[in-house]
DNA sequence: CTGAAAGCGCTTACAG
DNA sequence: CTGAAAGCGCTTACAG
């Protein structure tokens, strides 16, 4: 089946030329005669040439291969960053090799030392979460470092983010083309830089349509249950309010669900825009919950291209910017629309 | 911060041997003095030595590094075997180096000829479902390829799938166990090998018990919409039944909202067990369907032991089994229970 | 434009 | 038990 696989010396021979000449037709590099290329190049297809990564990584020092830390493999945020990652990786030709902590701090050391070893030309950190800090690493390492969906310990590291502030834009613009006026921010703890950005994003779209808001922002927890516990705070304070967006999907539900058990009906009486669009990423059709999509593929995405930028001198890195526009998707709970009655009793099931 | 890379001569200089003598003692290979030993560990620590894997690969032929080639990475199971081969192959001190072909034959192919450049030492084909069916590469692979999660065009290739047969059973005991003794078995297509073999273990459990299945096998495809009309096939015969196992959740879904919608209680009146852990994969605690876990990570996890035993010689290979046991998860559809007061107001929430 | 030579960092028979 | 030497397959100055 597969015979002794051919070797650069092997091309060179058929080609009737030195190994230094063959070396630099493949790698494009020297000034070869056009005839030479062409001989040497006809030969290596003839012979189904596969160059040996690993030798040409020893011999140049680039093993073109990318080393990625997940903190959390397991987690529901980071298979769409490694999607990313990967997707834009075998863009540019590089391969990488993926180590997963699950979140052990032993295992995270041994894994750096591991792709040290391996000569990664650069490192990829897949956090846990845009408020989760990941222990820098890109003094110790030699090439550079990009942390994706996760903060970095040191704040001269290359972060890369969903824009949170852009998201809260996105959701207050939504519920005021929709003709929504007396708007509140329900979220999570106040301290975490993601409440803060999309706070900060979602007022400030308000104060450019001249409008106060509602109700002063509420922080509990990323949870449901904070979201039935914040319905409860915002309906006996008596402020009027028709559009909530809240700080992820889980707090819109538990929002949604103690507005409607006050009678409150949603999206007729309150709309609400969630975050993360979990619903949507597992594929649901038709969704009850406009959320905001975080975009984590081009997050990891975007880690790689600067790190390639990084690679590649001819590139310019810092016309990478690390923060990734979120996108907004439509549900039942802004817009509208009547169920299917099928979804109608699935929902009921489910809940 | 980092200076330059120490060698392997730096170690051997630093303790005063030869090159070739601190290799060895490196690899645990040949008989060396305990002594000399001792002052090679010695000074590789103090140095802080981290042996080239690169160069010590081209020069070994072993990459120690396993190719993951995933048919899509983006699905929904994907991930989980991914989680479970990278553990293991850490266990085993392997890097992996994964690529996506996102459904693409293409890439799937460049990708390969990828992985023999890198001179992997093994390959995981990891496929996109039990009834998906991945072109064989092991003609054209030197070393050993197994495929997790999903069949190979070549029958006599190492595959690793949950245990289907096991997995029905599990679900005929569970019902039966319940008390349940007119069950019945709704599934896909019946020309699936994972359809078949959930049915035949299901009905082996049943005729074990002296039990007739209430009504023949239904089949439909994987989704909610086969479950509504499937339970309305069910319900239109006239037959009696008490519980069914679904050949998925979507299925399962789908019969119970259907059931409910016609007056029939989940689980009173009938008890309903799905198949693929949906929500208790996505981390819901309260689940309202009781489901078979086909162990997903476990799939991957066999998958590279055997590759591991196939690379290790003193292994036995062949003691690796490729049917993964699945296990049972319960949730309200069978053992009931009252939802907490909390999913309760969820349920009302688009009442 | 092309080739002979040294080198990347390691391993592996083979003598002794 | 240890070392000198050749080798893995490739790249990269350096002459010419």
């Amino acid at each position: 089946m597969e015979s002794k696989p051919v070797r650069l010396v092997d091309i060179a021979r058929a080609a009737g030329v030195s190994l230094a000449t063959a070396s630099q037709v493949m790698n494009n590099s020297g000034r070869i005669a056009d005839a030479t290329r062409q001989r040497v190049l006809a030969a290596a297809e003839r012979l189904d040439y596969r160059p040996n990564a690993l030798a040409r990584a020893t011999a140049s020092g680039r093993s073109r291969t990318i080393g990625i830390l997940a903190e959390n493999a397991s987690g529901a945020f980071c298979m769409p960053v490694l999607v990313g990652t990967n997707r834009t990786l075998s863009r540019f030709n590089l391969a990488s090799v993926l180590y997963d902590a699950a979140h052990s701090v032993d295992l995270r050391h041994s894994h750096f030392r591991e792709l040290q070893a391996r000569q990664v030309d650069g490192i990829v950190v897949i956090g846990d979460g845009a408020d989760g800090v990941s222990q820098s690493i890109s003094q110790e390492f030699a090439g550079p470092v990009a942390y994706a969906f996760g903060k970095s310990s040191d704040p001269a590291d290359a972060v890369f983010l969903p824009d949170d502030e852009q998201a809260g834009r996105l959701a207050a613009e939504h519920l005021i083309g929709l003709g929504r006026t007396r708007l509140v921010h329900v979220s999570a703890e106040a301290e975490l830089a993601t409440v803060a950005g999309r706070a900060r994003g979602f007022a400030s779209a308000l104060a450019a349509h001249g409008l106060q808001p509602a109700h002063e922002p509420i922080h509990g927890t990323f949870s449901r249950e904070s979201g039935f516990y914040s319905a409860r705070r915002l309906i006996d304070s008596g402020a009027g309010f028709d559009g909530i967006f809240a700080g992820n999907d889980a707090i819109a539900v538990g929002l949604a669900a103690e507005l409607q058990a006050s009678g409150r009906r949603v999206p007729d009486d309150v709309a609400i825009v969630g975050f993360d669009n979990t619903a949507g990423q597992a594929g649901e059709r038709e969704l009850f919950l406009t959320s905001i999509d975080p975009q984590l593929a081009a997050v990891g995405s975007r880690a790689v291209e600067w790190l390639v930028a990084q690679l590649d001198d001819d590139q310019d890195a810092s016309s990478v910017v690390p923060s990734v526009e979120c996108t907004l998707v439509t549900g039942r709970s802004t817009v509208g629309g009547l169920p299917t009655p099928r979804s109608l009793v699935l929902e009921q099931l489910l809940a």
